[in-house]
DNA sequence: TCAATAAGTTGCCCTATGCGCAACAAAACT
DNA sequence: AGTTTTGTTGCGCATAGGGCAACTTATTGA
């Protein structure tokens, strides 16, 4: 079994430069391959020559667009339409179960995208409507990808509401509560008088591609209904994975 | 200058696997790269054991997901959200000028996804609603990414109105007027009572990556406001260009 | 501002790499 | 069944490419 090492080599450094997704030095990419300066020096010219790579103006190499733009940058359109075809049922199910509003979103631009929602029948209702963006630190849905995706609460978080946290210490507390819990809440931190619940959706490789939630008035959810609620949530989410 | 070979030959390899899109016969990898079959086993036995292809049970090689899901598949959540922010101004000024609905669509899965609308202020309007999905064939944004993008009419064409198109060869010939015109139109083929237009909107990259289009009922829109629709719509979607 | 230091590139030599030939094995076709 | 075509393995030789060191180009520090 035999292997082509400037190959194998090639492709460890394309791996690295993906992973690393910043421009890196040559130095570092040498020494994390374990090999002479000059040796990175070849590698790195026949990456860029071939497309795979770029040199910026720092000298330092970076993986090409062809590389990176596969990676990052949220979930394609092919994909949120699949997983909104697949998980529409449970939405249903949700709304029909608890008479509340359930929400689909995906992640965008460290944002919440709702793209697929179920209407409560009641008169006093919640209502995101599909194609609005909401915040990541106050909402359930928002807080399910800090808590299981791979999204980052990075700007100053911005008070909606008395019980919004401001503070990142707090918030990142909370996230790691919600990871223990297998469900996010969202107790009147967005709007005053709307809890919800939210958990994660993986797709076949284990990434969290989108979040589903439950939304209500504070005044028909109780702490022990709240509770039935991210219970229910959190179960649905499990059946499918 | 110096080039490490094998290193170009497996990316070479790989460009030629992503291009070709399918699962490639060694011999013919062998003699695209001009190089013997022992080489070629090599090479790609390096690739596979690297994540970067996959050998199907009838042994022929493919581009791992790794590098196809960059590819295909439609613009990303945080592309399509960055768009919308970016031309709602241009939907918003569509209705204000024309008093019809305007909508901005994206592709996923051979079909148009809405993702922004404007609505019309009058009482008789056309609705689709945002986060709803339509045919390719026989609405003015579908025909626009079969004309601008790289979009294609595979499977039967559904009738929906007695104007639907059904014929592939009579929509390819419609196809190819819209291209010279600038952009493509929809006349009740797929409600009856409502035209449409629409034209293509292009990333930095020339890409097309949304449709925006404007819909009406055709009691106002006749023959002469139809083509007047049009060429403004075109030069919208100039405009940003 | 100019040393001093560190990072990146080029030249060269020698050997391990990896290319091609050919034999072998496994499908595909008849 | 035999025949042809395709994919894999073994092996030896040539050369591709790895490493050393000198050189060039940035970056740091006073």
């Amino acid at each position: 079994m035999r292997l082509l090492q400037s190959l194998s080599r090639g492709l460890q450094t394309l791996d690295y430069l993906v992973e690393q997704a910043k421009p890196l030095r040559l130095t570092d990419i040498a020494s994390y391959l374990g090999v002479d300066k000059s040796n990175a020096t070849h590698i790195l010219r026949t990456l860029v020559a071939c497309g795979y790579a770029t040199q910026g103006t720092d000298r330092r190499y970076a993986a090409s667009e062809k590389m990176t733009s596969s990676q990052g940058s949220g979930p394609t359109a092919e994909a949120i339409v699949a997983t909104r075809q697949q998980w529409q049922p449970v939405l249903k199910q949700l709304t029909r179960e608890t008479g509340e509003c359930s929400h689909m979103a995906v992640l965008a631009s460290s944002q919440v995208w709702y793209v697929d929602k179920i209407d409560s029948e009641l008169p006093l209702k919640v209502d995101h409507p599909i194609g609005s963006l909401g915040p990541l630190h106050c909402t359930a849905l928002g807080k399910a990808f800090l808590a299981f995706g791979d999204a980052e609460a990075k700007q100053e978080l911005k008070q909606f509401t008395p019980a919004t946290l401001t503070d990142h210490k707090a918030l990142a507390a909370e996230i790691s509560k919600s990871r223990d819990r297998g469900y996010a809440i969202d107790d009147e931190e967005f709007t005053s008088g709307i809890r919800c619940v939210a958990g994660p959706v993986f797709d076949e490789h284990g990434v969290m591609i989108a979040a589903i939630g439950v939304s209500g008035p504070t005044v028909r959810i109780n702490d022990k209904r709240f509770e039935e609620l991210g219970a229910l949530v959190e179960k649905m989410c499990f059946m499918r994975e």
